[in-house]
DNA sequence: ATCCATTATTGTGAATCGCAATGAAGCACC
DNA sequence: GGTGCTTCATTGCGATTCACAATAATGGAT
């Protein structure tokens, strides 16, 4: 049958587990064949196996048929446990149920998607997956780290360098606008360059969008005039709807903060290179079917179009996954 | 690995299981291979094999080695659990102490066993097996049956024609002698064939020594002089001991009887064929650990010399045990 | 002794196995 | 970004095992 293992016991083939409950129910060779989908002459070699494995006769041929040994007695009852739990463990299906599960689902993103993004996706949580609990935490240097232990589910936002295992895909993307307040003196329906130099601005110092501008900046070799610095977007509202003050973000978070304070939005006049918001997860749970849930609700409610990722080989460094197309 | 069976799903080979297992917990398919004792391609193969079975990765590689997908922690457990029975059940081994056993033994043997031999083996059994009880059941048409459906567990005697299925170990010869009354007016030391004639008799009209005796008087045409004809062995010494009456018996009764009563032993100068007392039993109870036990016991009382069984086709139709010569 | 149904054995073409050799991948280091 | 190391995945191939048709052997009935 096979090299007998050279570091244990030989344990016996599933075939012959089948073999021996067969054998037992029906007490014949040609019976029990019939019932495994073996020829008789196969399965009285694999009852010649089975005696030589257990060390026993195990069944005797009589004109009532094949007869039980006392050690065949004693041997079924393990045989058929240790049948059930193969078959259980062959059909064991995990399946995630939002409308019944309770577990917490880690989510990374930038503090702009908890304006942009958080409320959406806490709004279907809460009317299809009442017993879930969104948890949302940094992107950061240890997100790939997080992605890779469980610690998080998936990442939302734009990294721009992560190692492989991980697969990502992409949700929207992203070009960038200018908000100004609506009752700038100076700025009406449009921004020219030269209305950006010479204008005052604020900074949010944080997230990915803002190195993407420090970058533009540098490169074009533009210096503004920042008369304020933001740790993060909270006061920024506050600040373009009582001042003259221009603020350049990604598009997405310009025109929801817009939206929400009656703010006017302008098309960056400066060039400054676009990027896709994608979502990242690791490939331990790529299968998984909650982490499958999750990742499907954010493309069902983010994505617009797909941008292929980054190749090497012929194969994605960082996969784009197919069947997350197909759900 | 093997063909697909048709009639159930495919149930995991018991070294996928090994694999699965050393997998999860060395988190490397280079150390598993070393684990189990094959090479790393191997083991690659066998891993490839375990994913498409159980539809999942299974294990993803990275910087800390193979780390396990959710699946694979959701169907450890059970995995292991079946490892575990299948250990359980290439270990299990049945042994018999008579020192604790409780259990009861039946033994089908004539009515004059129960003299013979019923006495030794009782002293025997109550001396080394405290918890086991002896049933004296009669050898009789139905016995071959009753030894094979686990009813009697040995026979003893002489069972002249037994089915197949059946083994059967000799104890000791049996020729036959006449028992006298030690005061008898005519019969002092010797018997005569004359005098065998001449004299009344009382018979047994049981056993398997009275078809052999009677067969034997038939065949030289002789006429005993039956005076009395008993149905068994209860009453035979005492009218033996007060009257001229002879007895014809096999030897182990006849000197049995002889010396518990005072009788005299003469050997019978009639030719009747001796036989070979055996002990017979059922070949599925060959391996039993408990049924060699008890087998082995009369073998040390009542063994002497081994005579062969019948023959055909070069293996015995009742199989003498050779294993029972080397307990 | 013959016959029948069932189990055991044999010979053989087909299928599968394990592994050496090597390609691919993940990462550290420069 | 390129190089090197370790580990996992893949390929080709000689060796081993498989299932089964054909048939022998066996247990019992007649």
């Amino acid at each position: 049958m096979k090299h007998r293992d050279r570091t244990e016991t030989n344990l016996l083939d599933p075939r012959l587990l089948r073999l021996f409950d067969a054998l037992f129910t029906t007490g014949s060779v040609t019976k029990a064949a019939e019932k495994l989908g073996q020829s008789q002459p196969t399965i009285s070699i694999w009852l010649a196996r089975l005696r030589a494995e257990l060390d026993d006769p195990l069944f005797i041929r009589s004109a009532k048929g094949m007869l039980p040994t006392p050690r065949a007695e004693a041997l079924i009852g393990t045989a058929r446990q240790a049948l059930e739990m193969l078959r259980r463990l062959a059909e064991l299906r995990t399946d995630f149920d939002p409308t019944t599960a309770k577990r917490r689902f880690a989510i990374c993103m930038t503090d702009g998607s908890h304006v942009t993004l958080l409320p959406s996706i806490l709004a279907h949580v809460r009317r299809v997956a009442p017993g879930v609990r969104i948890e949302a935490t940094q992107i950061g240097a240890d997100t790939p780290r997080m992605l890779q232990s469980g610690e998080a589910d998936v990442a939302l936002g734009y990294i721009s360098d992560l190692d492989a295992g991980h697969f990502q895909q992409a949700l929207f993307p992203q070009d960038w606008v200018c908000l100004a307040n609506a009752k700038h003196a100076r700025i009406r329906d449009r921004i020219t360059a030269k209305d950006f130099r010479r204008e005052a601005h604020v900074l949010i110092r944080s997230g990915t969008g803002h190195q993407l501008l420090a970058g533009a900046l540098q490169e074009q070799q533009i210096v503004l005039d920042v008369a304020l610095e933001l740790p993060g977007f909270l006061g920024l509202p506050a600040i373009v709807g009582t001042t003259d003050l221009l603020a350049t973000l990604p598009r997405h978070i310009g025109e929801t903060l817009a939206h929400y304070y009656g703010l006017r939005v302008l098309n960056c006049p400066l060039p400054i290179a676009g990027f896709t918001v994608k979502q990242y997860w690791h490939a331990r749970f790529h299968h998984d079917p909650a982490s499958q849930w999750l990742r499907g609700l954010c493309a069902e409610l983010f994505q617009q179009q797909e941008v292929r990722g980054l190749h090497r080989s012929g194969r994605p460094k960082k996969r784009v996954p197919r069947d997350l197309q197909s759900q």
